[in-house]
DNA sequence: CATGAATGAGTTTTCATTCAT
DNA sequence: GATGAATGAAAACTCATTCAT
């Protein structure tokens, strides 16, 4: 069930692995200064410059890491997806044999924290261009997820676990709109978990 | 040019027509050019002279018609948002006085449909930056939603039809996923659409 | 017989051709530039922005005609090589019937000529790197100098007409040796200019 | 090649003896390196990096032995100077007062082994730039193949011992055309030693 | 000696915008 | 209006060289 393999060569291949502590440090805290920026002003309007500034490097140790600006932020979504996968597969075992609504709200749990942590994650896979590698990013989740709603009781109908699990992370999207104040931005979360376990907890089928 | 003589303006506006008319032929070829290339490229990724291009003008007939790249966008977005405004519109008296999940229903159809048709409105609501003109259209829609919502029978909570008015569009961002398969989409549009109407059936209790 | 044809077509695919009269002055003297740096310093050691000061234009007007160092290299010589091309051509009814030594006189005399107005033909066709364009007009030169030997009378010994259309041309690279001073230089042009001369005078076969 | 200075350290040479050998080994390895991807890529176009790597080195292994990028290609062209120095004094004994002809075909095949053996000796030669050392090293194999040529019985013409020292190295520049398929190459080497010979044995009218 | 991270000046390249014709 | 040449500030990216470990 390793799902989550097969993408740690996604990180090696988009940036030179470092070798020593300080590299590795270095490593860290450009990934980190780049995701700030990209959720700040988005991917196309963050320079290489200013990831490098912010991370306190020079911008020859930017490029000594990830060879291209893209490269940089396949490697931050690889790392990112990493972090998803991992709580994802976290919750195979405490939902398995549950009800369809209760592996929603879940699923929803975790997908919220994770983005409320991550929020650079939302803002490269929502950005434009398909690169292979979202692909890959976006077909993993799915799967994950089906898996997920696939162990519920009473199952659900034919395929619809598989609609779900695409479903509930597009849902999560919509805590992103950054521009809503925030308390309404909890009333709309509020209200699509709510929408979502009616959905599924509909009386008669 | 004279300045105030009778039928000498007429003279000069008959052979002018034509030339207005190639005008409104550019600028509505070169919107479209914009339209498609936002879409697929996003609007930071597109360059002016691509779309001058693709519209088969010259760059400095972009120019002419639109002053810089925002102004384009914003043009194009206004043109935009009047058809969906006008559509909405059109539903106030289809749908007074029906019930919430009809209206979901039917504000979910209009917008679906709307989406399909014009996906750069998708793609520049959602780029990144915040200018108030994006704000002022987000709002404009939402009062317009929310006004559907307010007149439902029996009526709803007070303050879900704001959130409703939030909810709904977001909904239908999910029908962009331009990367899934054509059959997977509409699945999805279906289930958000059963969705939204258990939610609003919900039997109170 | 049209061996030099089908060679706009390289020129054309390197630079984006201009349509004014204006812009084919530019191009000249950009090309002109950079003809003169590469010769001055080599390939590699020139720069863009060198190239586009020298031609008393902005760096952005450089790239705006030709998109890479690589292809205003590949352009300039697209019409250096036609130019030599037109040259050889020309021999052709000059040449037809004559001795060996003749020929190779004139197809020595053309090319040393074409040298002397064109330096930067030897210092880019030199260049390493192994394009298929430079193979391309090496292919085309030894064409049209073979044709040159196929015809002389009495006819050389089956397969020379091929090799001397390799070596001639090398012979010349020789004059290129631009560290010695220009009187060694050109006996070394009469030395060699008459060594080829006894070479295909050879008394016996 | 002075690498280590001094014997002040005969007590640690012999605990040295070990790591010299290794040093001496590393060294040897980098200028393989440097010398095929010079040949490869031109001196210009080939980063200290890559030589590096292909060495199976580090970046600061590299400039422990070679402070700068120009010193290292001085260092490998006085080695291989040294080497063709040595190959054509070796000529001195065997071709004295034979033919001009004669000695021709000895310099002629000596110049050939050489660069067969070593293909990088022409592309730093012929690189651009005019460093003093590049012109010393050409001065010093003028000389010798001048003084070859000088003992030739019956004596050449005044002066024509000088100009065939410049102009059989600049032949064997033609050997070099790495693009041309072995078969050719070998043909146009042929071509040319007969021309020489021819030359040199040309029934003086 | 060895290593690989770090640097930053210098280069190539892009693109919104202006301007002469 | 229309066109395409022109611009230059700003961005991406390179690489010889230095330095801490």
């Amino acid at each position: 069930m390793r799902i989550a393999s097969g993408n740690a060569d996604l990180t090696v291949a988009a940036s030179r692995a470092p070798q020593r502590a300080r590299g590795r440090r270095r490593v860290a805290d450009l990934m980190a200064a780049a995701a700030g920026l990209f959720v700040e002003k988005g991917f196309e309007a963050t320079t290489m410059t200013e990831i490098a500034a912010q991370a306190g490097a020079s911008i020859g140790s930017l490029y000594l890491f990830f060879p291209t600006k893209p490269l940089l932020a396949q490697a931050l979504m690889a790392e990112l997806a990493d972090t998803l996968s991992t709580r994802l597969e976290a919750l195979q075992a405490l939902t398995s044999g549950q009800s369809a609504g209760a592996i929603a709200d879940a699923v929803f749990d975790a997908l919220a924290a994770f983005l409320a942590d991550h929020p650079a994650y939302a803002a490269l896979i929502d950005a434009p261009g398909d690169d292979s590698w979202k692909q890959a990013i976006r077909i993993r989740r799915r799967l994950q997820i089906g898996a997920l709603f696939a162990r519920a009781v009473p199952p659900l109908a034919p395929g619809q676990a598989e609609v779900l699990a695409l479903v509930v992370p597009q849902l999560m999207r919509i805590t992103l709109q950054t521009s809503e104040p925030q308390p309404l931005r909890e009333a709309v979360l509020g209200e699509l978990r709510k929408m979502l376990r009616h959905h599924l907890d509909w009386p008669l089928k």
